[in-house]
DNA sequence: TTGTATGCGTTATCAT
DNA sequence: ATGATAACGCATACAA
């Protein structure tokens, strides 16, 4: 009807409202306009079915209310909760969100970061492994559980805190001899605290223990051969494991009791995350909780700060302990 | 150095290069253009260190190289992984993903898809439960699960196939008379072709059958009140159970384990969607595997092709058993 | 208070 | 082949 068939534009309305161009603005963005005239603007633009172009809106303000994620999939339920939450976090706040996620592939990681640079984004939060990535000074960035420079602040569980606190809990539920089991990223990194966190809350309370590190791409069986290694006649040496990851202590469960030992009570075992079945059900094991709702918000208000003096470098959020079915306590 | 602080324009690469505006955006987009001049404006382009602004583009050409998702949530490892490859299958097209979580709220989804709208996104991809959903003729759009009228694709495994197969594998593991349990939307969408599926196949294979349904909001512990009415004397008078999602799956699979009933050596279990452990692990239970792949490349097709005389209305792709450790089969 | 004109950064259509 | 210029849709400073 109007001019070829594509979405009518403020001009149409303006025509059809027998107005002004910028008189259609004003009453799209609720600026003072004569009573006569906005209603007039309103029916055109409902009988038009006129929506506001937000990429002309974006390109007049360069600003793009989009922040962009990076994260490694959303298969796993860590990332895929972050993700939930980062999403609501930024939603409450009116933006949108744009999903990247790069499979932990550093290329892939550089290239979202480019793009987000060429004003796609306000701002990337993003969970990388890329040690060498270029960010410009003008792009907010948050990076989650890694360090990249003190111009770019980093949103962490309190990883230190939680080795410990796995330690004592082993400790207070009459663990002697423990292990440590660990695969992940051989990049400096904030989970990477959590051994000496449980090294230290091994030695405050008396506790031995052994550990067993893996770097990422390392056969997983080497766990496995770790733990048959300290089998003897009377079971395994350990009576508690604390692993690095849920992932971890589901699998090292699910080796043990193959290996003939119960869980827990022969070996209790306590992972890292906090992850829920299916997202929301019971906790996969027993498990250090990563505050998530609190890391995603903490990511997005650091990262929508405009001005702010200075950004902290680093925010550790307190982790808490959750029972889940590997260890002896009872589910309250 | 160059205006005020803010990014570089391609006016300033012009200017820097000495040449006019319009040679810069051919050596940008890669048209021909004098070797001299190519390399003084990529010597500037550098220099500079200028990134093209793809919202400016974008207005040009009324297209973004961006499409919605409209999930729930990614907490749901079904959710998520759909999420994951929905986002791979956009990626290799060159199109980026807004993530849009619903949290199964019908206005959300209304407001999401109003802002799709604005020309934010090329199309959208939707899982979705608002039966009054207002969707543009004008906005691409494909539906996941859930038929809405013959303009708009759906797709969807198949569910159908999916119960019967599921009745099939219970029958051929010897099971004699068996349930179904159903929890979920009371829309019509696909997967409530589940039942219909599985009763013809229990027909098929002459099982005897029951059936437990329940819709969204309904409290799940009625589920334990079946079972617990069909406990007899001799165990459970079930030998066979098909549930509709892995979750429900896993969840009656812990109910039975407190019952005293042994899965799968008493009742077997096969659940629905493909759920693995930690988005790559183990399956979570014995089950129906949904082609994620397949339906999220089929999704991102649909969506993406231009001049298709007529996409059709419903694509069923085909779904596959895997065992999961709650039926008798042997793991490969 | 309303209308007009300019610019945001690009692309594309012109002359040159 | 290259350079100037209009147009994309909107917001806003300024003129009426």
């Amino acid at each position: 009807m109007k001019k070829e068939n594509s979405v009518p534009t403020m001009k149409d309305v303006a025509q059809e409202a027998g107005v002004a161009l910028g008189t259609v603005s004003k009453v799209v963005n609720g600026l003072p306009v004569g009573e006569s005239y906005r209603i007039r603007v309103e029916e055109a633009i409902k009988k038009l079915n006129y929506q506001v172009n937000s990429y002309a809106q974006e390109l007049k303000a360069s600003k793009t209310f989009t922040a962009a994620l990076l994260i490694p999939n959303t298969k796993n339920p860590f990332f895929a909760s972050l993700a939930y939450h980062i999403n609501l976090a930024l939603l409450k706040r009116g933006y949108r969100m744009l999903l990247c996620c790069t499979d932990f592939n550093q290329g892939q990681e550089q290239e979202y970061i480019t793009m987000a640079q060429q004003n796609k984004v306000d701002g990337i939060i993003g969970l990388t492994y890329n040690p060498d990535l270029i960010i410009e000074d003008n792009t907010p960035f948050v990076s989650i559980d890694r360090s990249m420079g003190s111009k770019i602040p980093c949103v962490a569980c309190d990883n230190f805190a939680g080795g410990q606190l796995a330690a004592e809990k082993l400790a207070d539920l009459g663990c002697k001899h423990v292990a440590f089991l660990r695969i992940g990223s051989s990049l400096t990194n904030e989970p990477n605290k959590r051994r000496p966190g449980f090294e230290n809350g091994c030695l405050a309370r008396g506790l031995t223990y052994e550990m067993k590190i893996l770097n990422d791409g390392d056969p997983y069986d080497e766990f496995e051969t770790f733990l048959k290694e300290h089998i003897t006649q009377d079971g395994l040496s350990f009576d508690g494991l604390f692993c690095v990851t849920d992932q971890l202590a589901c699998y090292v469960a699910g080796i043990l009791q193959r290996l003939g030992l119960r869980v827990p009570e022969d070996v209790q075992v306590i992972g890292f995350d906090g992850t829920r079945m299916f997202g929301d059900g019971a906790y996969a094991c027993s498990t250090i909780v990563q505050p998530l709702e609190d890391i995603a918000e903490m990511c997005v208000e650091l990262l929508l700060q405009e001005n702010m003096t200075q950004k902290p470098p680093l925010i550790c959020l307190p982790v808490s302990y959750a029972y889940g079915g590997t260890t002896m306590e009872r589910k309250e």
